[in-house]
DNA sequence: CTGGTTACAGTAACCGGTTACACAAAGCGA
DNA sequence: TCGCTTTGTGTAACCGGTTACTGTAACCAG
C-alpha cells in the first residue's frame, strides 16, 4: 500500500558517491571516461545500495528499451521451444531482454499490437501473425524487423529467415515414388496463406509432374500443420463414403504426421507396411515415434540465432541479408519404409 | 539514422483535438469522466494520427509496467510450451506483457537480474532459476512473484504453484511393486536441490518401505531430468562391472525415460518385456512413443495459468494462496507392462 | 436564491534517467 | 611559455507520459 517506491535513484547513488549524476550515468553507461578514483567509490556505493537503474527512464532517456519483441502465432507447438532458445542464446548475451507475444494480430485495427515500437528496439516476426498491412505500416516507419518463415510482401525489403521447403519435399515425395513405388500420395496441405505450406504443396506438385503422375485435387486434403486437424480430416477421408484410393500420406508436418498416424492405425492400417507416412520439421519426438518419422530436418534453433542476428544487423545499422534460406535435409525412419 | 524518432506525442494529440493532455491522458486510461464531444474529437485524432502511447514514459510516471517476466531454466524442453501457453492465455486478456528469460541467474552478484522490479510489475520464477538469497531479496522490497515448481525457502511468504509428485511417485512405483511384482527398481534423481526431484525420490523411498523391500543406494543413478544425461547415465550403468540387478526403472521425467529407453534397448533390453519403464510429465510425445510411455500426468498448462492468475491477485492486492498443489493422475501405457 | 456537490478541463510538477553545453585542470608540442 | 587538445566533471534541459491541485459551469436540495 506503500505508494512510495523504494527504489535507488541515481541522485542518491550520486549524492552518497560525492559526484554528479551525469558522472554516475556515464559510469554506468562507460559512455565518458571516470576516474579511476570516482569508479571505484561508484562501485562500492552502487553495491551496497544494491542500485539497478529504471529501465522506463533510461528507456524514455535514451530511446533504447533493450528488448526485442516476438510474435507468435496462438498454436502451442514443440517446435517453438528451439526456436525460442535460438533466438535468446543470442539476445541475452547482448545484454537484451525478450517480449513475447503469442496470438492472431491481425484484422484488430482498434486494438494497436501489443508488442511494438513503443516497447521494443525490433521484432521477430513469425509466419503469419502480421498482416501484410501492419508489416507494411510498422516497416514505413522503419522499424527493425525481421521475418521468420515467412518472406516479405512485394515491395517491403524486410529480411527474412526461412528454410527450404520446396526442394525437400519434393525430394521426399520422389523418395517415396522412387524408393517405395507409390503414385497415389495424399498431401495434408497447411492453411494457404502460410509459405511454408506453400512451397511444401508446390514440392509435392513438382515431384508428382517430374515423375509422370497426374496431379489429384481428391488427395488433397486440410491438415492445417496441427495434429488434432489432422487426425480429424484423416479420420472424415478414411471414413467418406468415396474411398479415394491412396497408398501413402504427406503429412504436411510432424504435428499433423501424429495426428494421422494415429487415424490410420485406428483403422486398421500398418505403418509403413500398408502405409508409409512421413512428415516435416523433425520435431524432437519424430524420431521417437512408433514407427520412426522420417521426415525432413528443420534446423529450428539456427533459424531462430540467424534471425535474432539479423534483427541486431538491423538495429545497429551493420548490413543484413535479405532472405536467409537454410537448407534442410530428409530424414529416412522407418515409417516411410526404410530401415525396416 | 534520423535520430528524431517520428513517433507521435500525446501533447500533438492534445493540440489536434483542442485539449490539454491531461484530458487525453484521462480518455486514454478511462480514470476519469471526458464529454462525450471530446471523447469522439480524441478517438478520431488518435486513429488518424496512428498514436500509440510510449510505454516507457507510461511506466515511469505510473509505475506500472504491464509487463510481467518469466524466469525459466536454460534448458530447452518441450514441458516449456504448455507452461508458457497457460501463461499467455491469462496474461494477454489482461493487457500485459510477457518477458522471458532463461538460464541460471544464482551466483553472479555482479551481474543483476535482467529480469525484475526494474522492468516488471510481477515475477514468475520456475524452480531453481533463482537462489534463496535473491528471492529472499526480491521478496524484502515486496515485490510480486510466483514460483512455479517450487516452495518458498521458509520464513518467505511467497505464493507457490506447483504439482502432486511425492503421492503420484508413490503410486506409481507401488503399481511396477504390486501389479508387475517388480522389486528391484531403478531410480533416476533429479538434480538435488530441484524440489520435484526431492519429492519424487521421497515418493519412491516411501513405496518401496510401505512394500517391505529395502532401499539400495545402488540402485540410485544421476538422470537429472534430462534426457541426454540419462542416457549417459544408464549406459554408463549397463556397462559397468558391478552389473547390479534391477528388474524396471524409474526415470524421474519422461525426457528422462526416453534416454533409458533408448540406452536398454541399444543393450538388447526389451521394454516393458524385460524391463518396464516409467516416467513423469506426460509430455505431448509420451503416448506417442515406442513403447507407449507409462507415466504420471503433470497438470501444466494449468500450472501456468493458475500461476499467472495468482500474480495477479498479488499485484492487485486480493488474497492469494500459500500453496497451490494440482493434482497428478497416474497414466497406464504399455511400457510398464500394462496395456499389452 | 443559496451553498454544496458533481462533471469536466487545464497547468505544471514530477517520474529517473541521458546528454548537450560549459568549464577547469592537466598534458603537450613548438 | 603559450595555445590547443584531452580528461574529468557539473548543471540543467529534456524524454512523454500521469496526476495533484485548481477552477469553472451546471445541477440540485432546501
Amino acid at each position: 500500500m506503500t505508494r512510495r517506491s523504494s527504489s535507488v535513484t541515481i541522485r542518491e547513488v550520486a549524492q552518497q558517491a560525492g559526484v554528479s549524476v551525469a558522472t554516475v550515468s556515464r559510469y554506468i553507461n562507460r559512455n565518458a571516461p571516470v576516474s579511476e578514483e570516482v569508479a571505484e567509490r561508484l562501485e562500492q556505493v552502487m553495491t551496497s545500495l544494491r542500485y539497478a537503474p529504471h529501465a522506463a527512464a533510461r528507456h524514455l532517456a535514451s530511446r533504447k528499451t533493450y528488448v526485442i519483441g516476438i510474435l507468435l502465432t496462438n498454436i502451442p507447438s514443440d517446435f517453438f521451444v528451439p526456436l525460442l532458445f535460438g533466438i535468446e542464446s543470442v539476445v541475452r548475451p547482448k545484454g537484451y531482454n525478450l517480449l513475447i507475444s503469442t496470438g492472431q494480430f491481425s484484422g484488430h485495427d482498434d486494438t494497436s499490437l501489443p508488442i511494438g515500437p513503443h516497447n521494443t528496439d525490433g521484432l521477430l516476426v513469425y509466419a503469419d501473425s502480421l498482416s501484410d498491412d501492419e508489416l507494411t505500416m510498422l516497416h514505413s516507419s522503419n522499424f527493425p524487423m525481421v521475418l521468420i518463415h515467412r518472406t516479405a510482401p512485394q515491395p517491403l525489403n524486410i529480411p527474412s529467415v526461412t528454410i527450404e521447403n520446396k526442394a525437400a519435399t519434393y525430394k521426399l515425395v520422389e523418395h517415396l515414388i522412387m524408393q517405395h513405388h507409390k503414385r497415389r500420395i495424399l498431401f495434408l496441405r497447411g492453411r494457404s496463406h502460410q509459405e511454408d505450406a506453400y512451397w511444401r504443396e508446390t514440392g509435392y506438385r513438382s515431384a508428382l509432374e517430374a515423375n509422370g503422375i497426374p496431379f489429384d485435387e481428391n488427395l488433397i486434403i486440410s491438415g492445417e500443420f496441427e495434429r488434432e486437424i489432422a487426425y480429424k480430416s484423416m479420420t472424415q477421408f478414411l471414413e467418406n463414403g468415396k474411398q479415394i484410393a491412396f497408398d501413402a500420406v504427406f503429412a504436411g508436418n510432424d504435428d499433423a504426421a501424429i495426428g494421422v498416424m494415429t487415424a490410420l492405425m485406428e483403422h486398421g492400417h500398418r505403418i509403413p507396411e500398408d502405409i508409409p507416412v512421413v512428415g516435416f520439421d523433425d520435431l524432437r519426438l519424430s524420431a521417437f515415434l512408433t514407427p520412426p518419422l522420417t521426415t525432413v530436418r528443420a534446423p529450428t534453433e539456427e533459424v531462430g540465432r540467424i534471425a535474432a542476428n539479423q534483427l541486431f544487423n538491423l538495429i545497429e545499422d551493420k548490413p543484413t541479408e535479405g532472405i536467409t534460406l537454410l537448407p534442410t535435409e530428409i530424414i529416412l525412419r522407418r515409417s516411410c519404409g526404410c530401415l525396416a
